[in-house]
DNA sequence: CTGTCAATTGACACCGTGTCAAGTGGCTGC
DNA sequence: GCAGCCACTTGACACGGTGTCAATTGACAG
């Protein structure tokens, strides 16, 4: 179902992962990605079902390129909670513009798409795992807010960190990346962590 | 443009305003809209041009159905700088499950549509007239947070009160309605509210 | 020399939006 | 009572994008 010429595979990937970048996942056909890849239209098909298929194909293929896994991985050596916190948010608020313009065409094919739907999904119940293994080490420090359970928590931060909430800060408001990194930081310690004003 | 048979047009409206809040936004084609309001496809293009313009006038429709302005308005009335924050988040958080389902359908063809992105943009700029009213509220009873700048503040306001962010605590995290409010109500003050713990 | 197999060419179906032309039926004014 | 207007109908079609199919090409392998 997917395993041809692995060389015109991966020339397919790479011309897809180059336009979703270039247009921010908006209006990219499969047209334009044969094209790009130097084959037709219809080949596409004979290395991916369908639009969805290969979209889900290429973050995989993005992941493993950029060491996803590591990055976020890396963020669990943190020691303290908060440490902890911040090394998630540094790790995954970094790696979002990196996955955005496959995301953003991921994100509109949701509505439509079950397949699509299902895959990010997935995706965004790993993340929320980081999530709450951040909160989870907050709590074992004894650094939650007594507002908030857990679970409550990890939703709060979850959102926070949300690829909608980062386009809204860094594209519509215009933020630059850095400040976008600091005040999510601030952001999630004034929301999540416990006051410590009595010492 | 839009002024045939006034009864049919409301009829149409209507139509769509029903489909689209039962379906939450997804699948409503012309078709449907045309087919519950009595009449055929072909003449919903009588009364508006394109599926855009159908949509943004059913937003518009929806506004003076439910208020829409009255209450955002009144949020206004508040006397300190917290009350307006707690009474716009409030207002417009209450407002949100009432506008989702056309809200989402909008948000749907922004990526395609340059009418739709527009008119959704008109709004959200609206909403956020409203965060930085509050703000600079806030920050006249000098209880904005030193941290952020007023416009930051806004910024942040107004990417928390998204309706994505809605959507995923609501739907996706299951939240109750009374929870969204109450705890956009605490995150908005502890994130944005200055500590007065001297006194 | 034959078979296999990736890829090509060209055609077509399906869906949803938007358009157009000709027809219908009711109400209005003279 | 009929002429004309006008909202709406019927039926057809174009367009863009996805997905499918059949027949063909050309390379490489045994």
């Amino acid at each position: 179902m997917s395993s041809y010429n692995p060389d015109t595979r991966s020339r397919i990937l790479k011309a897809a992962l180059k336009l979703l970048e270039a247009s921010q996942g908006k209006g990219v056909r499969m047209t334009d990605i044969a094209k790009r890849a130097g084959i037709t239209r219809q080949a596409l098909y004979l290395h991916f079902g369908t639009r969805a298929e290969l979209l889900i194909a290429t973050t995989h293929y993005l992941d493993d390129l950029k060491g996803a896994d590591e990055r976020l991985v890396a963020s669990r050596m943190a020691q303290t909670g908060i440490e902890r916190l911040d090394a998630f948010i540094e790790a995954w608020g970094g790696y979002i513009p990196e996955i955005h313009g496959i995301a953003k065409a991921l994100l509109a094919m949701m509505d439509t798409d079950e397949a699509a739907a299902q895959a990010w999904g997935e995706r965004m119940q790993d993340m929320r795992e980081g999530c709450e293994a951040a909160i989870v080490a907050l709590n074992r420090d004894d650094m939650l807010s007594p507002d908030y359970s857990p679970e409550q928590a990890t939703d709060i931060l979850w959102t926070m960190l949300s690829v909608r909430n980062w386009e809204q800060l860094t594209i519509e408001c215009g933020w630059p990346q850095a400040r976008y990194i600091e005040t999510l930081k601030s952001l999630a310690r004034r929301v999540l962590v416990a006051d410590r004003t009595p010492d």
